[in-house]
DNA sequence: ATTAATAATTAGACTGTTCTGTTTAATTTG
DNA sequence: CAAATTAAACAGAACAGTCTAATTATTAAT
């Protein structure tokens, strides 16, 4: 028998607060009444909120880095209708929020990430993590001819994450899609052979 | 003979330490500290921090825009190179800046777009007025064939701001321009007929 | 198997600091 | 003298983190 809580269901709090309200807009307290826990059982697991962002941020980085492998491995597609279909669906789920949160190794990479090293730090990890999913299947792309090879896979892998995250932070305020489709077909058009 | 103080002042110490430390992160008794004014003088100019932030965003923005105009104004190149040298310009302080600072309107848009309505209101109002530069530029460069016709010029005009907003948030944790100057390199090449 | 000892976890009151904003009085300007 | 501005002490809430005690789980001994 286990004891009554358990770390990840705090992370798991810790990554919806933060991803909708931000770093230091979030209080321990909001985390403590979101997860029923108190303030005892967290500094037990965790050893600040310093501590506690850095392994929220861990965890769903490996955990996309998951989907991703999974996304690419199970899909049937060519590999740039398969990074297209990757992004849509990143996409519709960004709808599907109402655009509120984005993505939070993204947003925290934007707050503090140049103040608080070590979240900085564990953001770009991630980030790289996510790259070097990409990049071979730029790579098979350009083998196959269908992505142009004036570039490194790992140029447009960056290229491809850039313009992507851009276009998703401006649907924070706009509340809109509309430009981040259309990121998405000017993007594969200009890419394609 | 004015008062003592004025609100310029306290303005542009509020862009600078908010441009580098975000919104939630930054106390106003820091501002006071660093603008050397008492809290009864800066709440006699500004009814509170969010209206504060509101006033630093719309002077960097107004401001941003007027050099913007001024710079395309007096380019001698062609509408696609004077695109160009404009984001290497910005780049070029950027790195200056030693990537620290980023875009205060995009942090501010990115950190409280989305929780405090009324500065991401303005974010994104000033956006819009950038845009509305960059747009008949590219579309000068599209009616001499410079620049491929297939997206309308504001279509474009997101996609290079979204797309260098990607790029530019990438310094921030990798402190390194490459991605930045690759970024341009694609993107020129990209859009270029 | 039961018990005793130990370690881990739970619980929330408490501390000291920092936060935004208020208030009242002194000073400066037109 | 009247209005605007300056000045800093003050208020109340929120902040991250600490502390002591209680409970619960695990391990060791019998």
């Amino acid at each position: 028998m286990g004891y009554k809580y358990n770390k990840e269901d705090i992370l798991n709090v810790g990554y919806e607060v933060f991803r909708k309200n931000g770093y230091h807009n979030v209080g321990i307290n909001e985390i403590l009444k979101e997860s029923g826990i108190p303030k005892g059982s967290f500094y037990n697991f965790f050893e600040s909120k310093e501590d506690f962002a850095q392994q929220v941020i861990n965890q769903y980085g490996l955990s996309n880095q998951s989907l991703m492998e999974k996304f690419f491995e199970e899909s049937s597609l060519t590999p740039i209708e398969s990074l297209k279909s990757f992004y849509a669906m990143v996409m519709d789920m960004n709808e599907q929020d109402n655009y509120a949160g984005g993505c939070l190794v993204n947003n925290m990479s934007m707050e503090v990430g140049r103040n608080i090293d070590n979240l900085g730090a564990a953001a770009n990890q991630h980030f790289i993590g996510w790259l070097n999913v990409l990049a071979p299947i730029i790579d098979k792309g350009q083998k196959l001819e269908e992505i142009i090879t004036a570039y490194s896979p790992m140029e447009l892998a960056e290229y491809l994450h850039a313009g992507f995250y851009g276009a998703l932070s401006r649907t924070k305020v706009t509340r809109s899609r509309v430009y981040m489709d259309i990121w998405l077909d000017i993007t594969f058009n200009l890419i394609k052979t």
